[in-house]
DNA sequence: ACGCGTGTTACTGT
DNA sequence: GACAGTAACACGCG
């Protein structure tokens, strides 16, 4: 459920309060998901120290002193919480506990979350990336995808979720249905523009409203993607339709292209 | 109470 | 066969 902003905020604040600490112990809570041994993360991370956490499309990846790197992917319903001596949180995933008593703990009821030892490098950019611009969304458009299921597909651009597609496609004036190679280049242009801008300031309003976050999702300043509200900041009444299975905001102000 | 929400995968359909 | 679309996962929250 925490899109691309709220990652990139998770990751600064984990990078703060971890950057330098050592992990004691490594605990698998559920090995269900594991995309690598538990011994495997435990013979890798064990006595490592953390180097850098930082965020890759919709991963968190933390870096340790030896190289190796753990790739937390949280899905809809991953937490992480910070403990201090005993991991109380229910259906924990992995815990990293270090040797100042503190300890990190991934939870999800649904057990979806996703640790990956090492995640391979992945062709498709990240969407705040500088490979993100006109020229690769004009290539990235030629297909005949509606182009909120193109802006959701990870394979194509890394880090967008359902919530935030339609925040991108309202600013950019496109319709959610709007058939990807039926867009025209001015409009492609305004696309890549929306994708960095309002990733950008969800960052920034999530870091003002929520300095200290490391889970969860600020979610009430969204301009359409949004429950509470009825109309966009321009007036125009917020509808509400399906798309590939998730529900999509969206007003008669943006352009449809068939 | 009870239906909604969320990303990915595996499946279905065109 | 390639590409596009979609149900299911499962349960806390409002």
């Amino acid at each position: 459920m925490p899109e691309l902003p709220d990652l990139q905020v998770f990751s600064q604040n984990l990078q703060k309060k971890l950057a330098g600490k050592k992990v004691k112990k490594v605990v698998i809570g559920n090995a269900k998901k594991l995309k690598a041994s538990a011994n495997m993360l435990k013979k890798s991370l064990e006595k490592q120290v953390v180097k850098k956490v930082y965020r890759e499309g919709k991963e968190l990846h933390f870096q340790f002193g030896n190289g190796d790197v753990l790739g937390l992917h949280l899905m809809l319903k991953g937490r992480l919480y910070l403990f201090e001596g005993k991991n109380e949180q229910k259906y924990t995933i992995i815990e990293l506990q270090f040797d100042d008593g503190t300890g990190l703990a991934l939870t999800d009821f649904q057990g979806q979350a996703t640790p990956t030892l090492n995640p391979e490098e992945r062709e498709a950019p990240d969407a705040l990336s500088t490979a993100v611009n006109y020229s690769f969304l004009k290539k990235a458009l030629q297909t005949k995808a509606t182009i909120k299921n193109l802006l959701l597909d990870q394979h194509v651009i890394r880090g967008i979720g359902n919530a935030y597609a339609d925040e991108i496609l309202w600013k950019a004036g496109i319709s959610p249905f709007s058939i990807a190679n039926k867009i025209p280049d001015n409009k492609i242009k305004s696309l890549a523009s929306a994708i960095k801008s309002v990733l950008k300031n969800a960052e920034k309003q999530i870091r003002k409203s929520d300095p200290d976050i490391i889970s969860g999702e600020v979610r009430d300043f969204l301009d359409i993607h949004n429950s509470k509200k009825k109309s966009s900041p321009t007036g125009a009444t917020i509808e509400h339709a399906v798309v590939g299975s998730r529900k999509t905001y969206y007003t008669k102000e943006q352009e449809l292209y068939k």
